[in-house]
DNA sequence: AATGAATGAGCCTTCATTCAT
DNA sequence: GATGAATGAAGGCTCATTCAT
């Protein structure tokens, strides 16, 4: 029957084509009249559903981070009973996928990281509500594996480290791929990738 | 003589007020209008000089990059007779000021983390003539501690390991910031950071 | 009964809120929205009762302007018996009244005033209707005053004199109050200011 | 010669056309477009020479304020010789003319009528530097008239009257127009309302 | 009858660029 | 060689209006 075809509602068929536009271009290069245009809906239609380009983006962020959530979600697929070693591996594994996968996920990556170079104001919320409790959760694990003689301040930079590692990959994508004459990660790639982080980060906790 | 003052030439004025005003606002949000303000030269200056704004961000580009490998020759402080160790602490050390220090050569590094997310054509030639021979150097090194056993994969992994704690702490400033509730950092965080990625890298290196 | 708790109609509310805001900022700075917004309609309801937003004016215009007669009569309190002196006197105070008291009524000066700027083609109806018995009104005190010997022209113009005086504290009111650092007319200025024209004209009556 | 033709400076082309399509539309119908147009300018001359609309505004006014001061200085054809009714006489004649005459001076005219009743800010500065300063002086002008017995407060409410009456005759246009099935005034009428004013204001002021 | 959703036209402004001198 | 004057293209946004229900 036609009225089983439910159609996608125009606010979310906005939200996915400018987030996509977003990630790809930035805030800036972004016009709202291509977004309308590839969202098959009127000029007026951000204004009328957003307000602004501004706040067009700042709902794109939060949808996406929403379903990056949804899907990655912030426990990081780590069990209480796990070794702190198992947890930091799971930890690093479930990191490298969400912003290392092609698709709507690594969007948010993409959006994000746009976020440190050009900021637009949401970068605030972002840290308070995604990028802090993930750096507290991995500080979490470093803390059981190095024990309690280390400083905090130790702590902190080992936790940092390690995001840094995982974010490179994403990061630095542009130069991998130049340096490897390669165009993107296979889904083994990033299975070989974040074996080599966990390896590598837990030798290098070793003795703080 | 009055000749002999010689006015620093138009072109290398435009050349660094345009320089910080990239690294500060970005390719886009850049205007030629306040390059031409803040170098207190003509609004079309800038087009007879250099034919327009993306050729100025080019020559920008090359004009810190000259600057910067002046500054920081790519051998990156390493003598022939160090240990292998000893390189690699020099290289990690030489990279992290590079830059994490504030100043002219810092600027460098602000364009080029720019580049990463907001590619202006520009990245290949930086790819090529500067962050490809970094990379070389430090496979190198890292080769010369794991030895002739790994893979040249593993190598690579590894060097990615270290440049990406590094970079960290420069692309993530606004996110370390944030979180140590900090603005800026002191002489001694850059040698306290410099120093725990080198321990954290030489052990992570261990047994590969 | 419920029943009898009669809402005020919607189109009523319309009506009364537009006037409002169509005085204190004129027809174009208006806006559909802000008047359905303080109506607490729906947007389209103004283009469902008026068909447009012109429409709705005019429409605007009518009530208030029957609001007006409706409280100040045409006939502005004059009665046949009284002396011509008393007739003008009697004509002045309530020309006043009506166009400087504040509320609903000085509500339709304001309209008014705001056409002879900013004409929308309502001018026509209006001075038919308003403007010319109100006019004739005083064209004919004037003529008892002057007598019989004087022209058309000049009981015309002195028509206008009074008119004019009237106006003037009206039209002018941001002059006025700046002039004399007030904000508003008390019930003893628009007294005083009456008896001052009514003085003033009597007087320039004079042997016309 | 070709050279000879000196072609009138953009910018006083753009600032009369201006004026004249404020004066008729006033300032928030007016589009920039249509001003570009009708001078024959790119649509970002505005911007260029002006900065934007309100200012091409603010300078419409000042220009438009210059040209009726020149023509008709605020001394109002007054000599210091005159008897204080023939002073009454020749600014009463000189405020007429300068805002009835057709011509670029009855523009400012035009433009000032808008203020009262679609303020956009200016109006302070055009109280401070044009109407106080006529108001002042015919001010003193009365006080000559009416002697020393007289308070401030009823020489100030005589000069209202003398003003609102001149004015009527400008603002009122419309409506005068329309009772007279006239289409403007000629210098006749102009002569003939001046007169009227003069004799009757006279008259008013006896005995104040 | 009445409305929430959606639209089209147009406005002001900005910006890189060009042109005449 | 160098610049002040001027421009064309495009962008974000606002607003009255319409349409499907």
């Amino acid at each position: 029957m036609i009225a089983e075809i439910k159609v996608k509602p125009k606010v979310e068929s906005i939200l996915e084509t400018a987030g996509e536009i977003f990630a790809e271009q930035g805030f800036r290069k972004t016009t709202v009249r291509e977004i309308c245009k590839r969202s098959g809906v009127n000029l007026a239609a951000i204004n009328y559903y957003f307000g602004d380009k501004e706040r067009l983006y700042l709902a794109v962020l939060k949808y996406y981070r929403e379903l990056a959530i949804q899907k990655y979600p912030l426990t990081f697929g780590i069990k209480e009973t796990d070794t702190p070693e198992e947890k930091l591996s799971n930890f690093i594994r479930s990191f490298i996928c969400r912003f290392l996968e092609e698709g709507k996920t690594a969007l948010f990556g993409k959006l994000l990281a746009r976020e440190f170079t050009e900021s637009t104001g949401a970068l605030d919320v972002l840290v308070e509500e995604f990028i802090k409790p993930t750096f507290i959760k991995l500080s979490s694990i470093v803390r059981e594996i190095v024990g309690k003689k280390s400083t905090d301040q130790k702590v902190e930079l080992c936790a940092m480290s390690i995001i840094g590692q995982c974010l490179y990959f994403r990061n630095a994508r542009p130069i991998v791929f130049r340096l490897r004459h390669k165009e993107g990660y296979t889904d083994e790639d990033i299975k070989e990738i974040a074996e080599h982080i966990i390896n590598f980060s837990l030798k290098g906790l070793l003795n703080y």
